[in-house]
RNA sequence: GCGCCUGUAGCUCAGUUGGUUAGAGCAUCUCGUUUACACCGAGAGGGUCGGGGGUUCGAGUCCCUCCGGGCGCACCA
């Protein structure tokens, strides 16, 4: 216990016991003689390191705060682990950025390596800027800013106050998670569930590698019609398609329309020539081909979009791809075009972009006469990487894919009824999962031509010829996880082999960053690596996490865990909302006005922050205004007003306390009663702001009414009167402490100091019994608001007669209803004391509430 | 196009299984240095619960419909 302030304040409460809890280890997670029931487990979500903090993060895992404070005050063993997503793009990106390089996995590894720039100014440094080093370099960069950069989420999750066990820490790209990675993929290949597989492939052309359907979003882009004429081979005439990409002209494969459309019902079976390029291509059916949009027939290509993959799957068509990995039209025109005029065609087009391809090809129609009409603007969605910027194409390539229900009805059937099982916080938040689920297109494609991820671990033996044979990959074995196919030998060979005739070659490849955060349970639970505690923990009881990785995080972590273990990875999903900005817009950086959440924590202290977000529920978005953050001051108001409340309680006499005999003292303690009840049901169905707001709003009536109206009597009051208000006041100050603490863990602590054993957030949860014990079963809980309701008439006639509350009053009439007139009663003296009153009568009234009749205030004195 | 969420005081939001006269905070106005708190306290004004229809003794709450806002999935000829 340690002394009470003369003025308490917020300020420094951060610093001061951020490290009492950390010497203590108040947060660490007690594994000795656990068992799984006594256990509350939580798959916490990795921030990705390189990214930058914002309000977003403060609000959700402020949210996950509550949950785990409350459970661990419940004498539940709280598992909270914190991670780091650091491998990827955005890392690569960020380290891109920050030091001025890229990687070419080409150059040979230079020691003690000085990148020309260290710190850059946040502005992407131009590719062509960007000085080339070894895959081996970069990755050391990365791995040196990953670290850098944890430190400052560390710290300011730290000042945050989050109750994470900061033993428990894992990073996504550790050696740890590399081999957890690893195995559970060797696992899925071992199973059948991991495959490659050589197909039309979505591809973002900037970063040259391959993405998944995950990671796609639709923008709309302007766009163009061309008519294009068709040449039918039987003499017929011309058959107008429209397009918006003609310059993959040169890959049509065939025509299409709908099977039931009589105006090209005739010409299925029939050819015709593309124009320009002269290639004979037939006009097939199929039920996708939509007759009311452009002329009512398409052209086929290899391939302009998912669409044109799927005919092409579903019709048997040739490929004639013409994009290469770049983006750009490939050197070689396919094979189909053989006419003088299409080879002359297809050379004004090769090595160009798509977008000088198009300008190409539409000037060569328009002068051949074969572009009818005009060019006719239109903006459509298109598809882009999430993190790109420019259309994905889509390429024909070897990549790995791991099932996730697309092709498998089964699988698909177990992971909607996983989603049933799985307690939604919010519960609607479900069928975001079910849709994303029902809607799945393809099986989950996990290979990234990139350099900062984990390796895939397979070597491809080379034939005679030295072609790796991909259907035969050599995979590690358990023991010598982790390994880099770069660097690391497949058994049985040498070195030398490497890359030459009957010799291996190592997978280049990595993993999708959402491969290894897929495993957070496995990673942070201890999986294959520390089985007790993995039992201990897993399935986890709780994910939290936002809901704009419904389709990704938690959809991917859910899939390996019915793979691996054929059960759900959790028990409950609580999903937080947005932050939006005054507009109700999203948040976002490039809108400015953003505020450094370390500012935030900084101007108004970290309980303010807290309870702003913690007085929003599970999925709801909440409104923040930089500018006038009105619920941070009121959390203030709130914490400021829990310390001095608090010092004000403590400074009555409390040798006489023991039990509470006075009817309001025992009204209060039942209402209190009331509200811990109905706080632990909140809280125990996932609705922390429900449970902040029944203990914030009783407590205020506990401040402005009952301290208010029992201050007189435990100040000067005498014997069990004083005694039973005393009392009543501690055990209501330990009861709010306790109930605050989730929310306001620095202000609740301090308070806890003056007066508890301990750590308040290693307290007991508060109960009912410890309240309705001191104040009886039968004590009249409505009293104090019947109170309340005589203290407000009389102070309201005090206000209009523009007098201070202090002024005396001579004779107060209160009128009550029959049935309330006697309990009112029973707290007359204390409304006489706060109300300075010296007559108070009390009177039965056909009345519907408690009303102050007449009242005769003193004349002010001197 | 299919679906989910949402619309309550000027603002931000509560409102349990339908049940008296719809709540809170902020903001506004008025008053007050009363035993902790001026980062304070007291009081007051302020709402056709998006519109319309229905079920019911009774609807902010349930049903239908329309309108507005947000989001998810699908949509690239």
């Amino acid at each position: 216990m340690s002394a009470i302030p003369d003025k308490p304040k917020l300020e420094g409460l951060e610093a001061k016991w951020g490290p009492v809890w950390e010497e203590t280890g108040t947060y660490r997670f007690d594994r000795d003689g656990a068992e799984r029931a006594e256990v509350y487990s939580i798959d916490t979500p990795p921030p990705t390191a390189s990214g930058s903090l914002h309000v977003g993060h403060v609000f959700s895992y402020t949210h996950t705060d509550t949950i785990a404070r409350y459970q661990r005050m419940q004498g539940k063993r709280v598992f909270y682990p914190m991670g780091w997503d650091d491998n990827g793009l955005p890392t690569e990106r960020r380290v891109q950025n920050y030091y001025g390089v890229r990687c070419d996995p080409s150059l040979p590894y230079v020691e003690g390596f000085v990148p020309p720039h260290e710190g850059g100014d946040g502005k992407s440094v131009k590719a062509a800027d960007q000085q080339p080093i070894s895959r081996r370099n970069f990755i050391e960069l990365c791995e040196k800013l990953t670290v850098e950069d944890e430190k400052q989420f560390e710290d300011l999750w730290r000042t945050l106050g989050l109750s994470v066990d900061w033993t428990q820490t894992y990073r996504t790209i550790g050696a740890e998670s590399l081999r957890a990675s690893q195995l559970a993929f060797i696992r899925n290949v071992e199973r059948g569930e991991a495959y490659q597989a050589q197909a039309p492939t979505l591809w973002d052309v900037t970063f040259r590698t391959a993405v998944a359907q995950a990671e796609l979003e639709d923008r709309d882009q302007p766009s163009a019609y061309h008519t294009l004429a068709f040449h039918r081979t039987d003499g017929g005439g011309d058959i107008l398609i429209d397009t918006t990409r003609p310059e993959l002209l040169a890959a049509c494969v065939a025509l299409v329309a709908h099977p039931d459309d009589e105006r090209f019902k005739p010409l299925f079976g029939s050819t015709v020539r593309t124009p320009l390029f002269e290639v004979e291509v037939p006009i097939v059916a199929h039920h996708l081909a939509q007759q009311d949009k452009g002329t009512g027939i398409a052209m086929i290509c290899t391939f302009g979009d998912v669409t044109d993959v799927v005919w092409w799957r579903e019709l048997d068509l040739p490929n004639r791809a013409i994009l290469g990995f770049d983006g750009r039209v490939i050197s070689e025109a396919p094979e189909a075009i053989t006419s003088e005029r299409g080879r002359e065609a297809y050379a004004q087009i090769a090595g160009k972009t798509v977008f000088s391809a198009k300008a190409a090809v539409v000037e060569a129609l328009q002068a051949s006469g074969e572009l009818v009409g005009e060019i006719r603007k239109i903006n459509h969605p298109v598809k882009f990487f999430e993190k790109g910027d420019k259309p994905l194409e889509i390429v024909s390539t070897r990549q790995w894919y791991i099932k996730n229900g697309a092709r498998d009805e089964q699988l698909r059937d177990r992971l909607l009824a996983h989603g049933r099982e799985l307690a939604w916080h919010p519960d609607f938040m479900r069928v975001r999962y079910e849709n994303w689920v029902e809607g799945l297109s393809g099986d989950w494609l996990i290979s990234r031509q990139r350099f900062f991820g984990v390796p895939i671990p397979v070597w491809y033996p080379l034939d005679a010829e030295g072609n790796p044979v991909f259907d035969e990959p050599i995979l590690p074995a358990a023991e010598q996880l982790p390994v880099d196919p770069s660097s690391d030998l497949p058994a049985g060979y040498t070195e030398e082999q490497r890359g030459v005739p009957g010799g291996f070659l190592g997978e280049v490849d990595v993993m999708d960053t959402w491969a290894t955060s897929s495993l957070t349970p496995q990673l942070a639970g201890g999986w294959e690596r520390d089985p007790e505690l993995f039992d201990l923990v897993y399935p986890f009881s709780l994910r939290p996490q936002g809901q704009d990785i419904i389709r990704t995080w938690l959809f991917s972590t859910l899939l390996r865990s019915e793979l691996e273990a054929g059960q759900l990875p959790w028990q409950n999903a609580g999903i937080s909302g947005w932050i939006l900005d005054p507009d109700r817009k999203k948040m976002s950086k490039s809108k400015g006005n953003v505020v450094t959440p370390a500012g935030m924590l900084e101007q108004h202290g970290s309980d303010a922050v807290r309870y702003w977000a913690a007085s929003a529920k599970l999925g709801t978005d909440a409104a923040f205004d930089p500018q006038n953050p009105t619920q941070i001051k009121i959390g203030r108001r709130l914490a400021i007003k829990l310390l001095n409340a608090a010092k004000f309680t403590l400074s009555f006499d409390a040798s006489g306390a023991g039990s509470v005999t006075e009817a309001l003292d025992r009204s209060m303690l039942a209402g209190l009663a009331r509200v811990i009840e109905g706080a632990t049901r909140a809280f125990e169905s996932y609705d922390h702001a429900r449970a902040l707001e029944l203990t914030e709003s009783f407590f205020w009536t506990f401040c402005d009414d009952y301290l208010e109206l029992v201050k007189e009597r435990a100040h000067n009051g005498e014997g069990q009167a004083q005694a039973s208000a005393v009392t009543a006041l501690r055990t209501a100050l330990s009861a709010f402490v306790r109930l605050l603490a989730p929310f306001l863990p620095y202000a609740a602590e301090e308070v806890w100091s003056w007066f508890g054993e301990g750590s308040v957030h290693r307290a007991a949860w508060p109960v009912t019994s410890e309240v309705v014990d001191l104040a009886g079963c039968d004590a009249d809980a409505e009293l104090l608001g019947l109170v309340g309701g005589a203290l407000v008439g009389v102070r309201g006639a005090k206000t209009s007669a523009k007098a201070s509350q202090r002024t005396p009053v001579a004779l107060a009439v209160v009128h009550a209803p029959v049935d309330v007139r006697d309990r009112l009663a029973l707290a007359a003296d204390d409304l006489a004391a706060v109300g300075r009153i010296a007559e108070l009568r009390i009177e039965v009234a056909e009345v519907d509430a408690v009303t102050v009749a007449q009242i005769e205030l003193e004349a002010a004195e001197a």
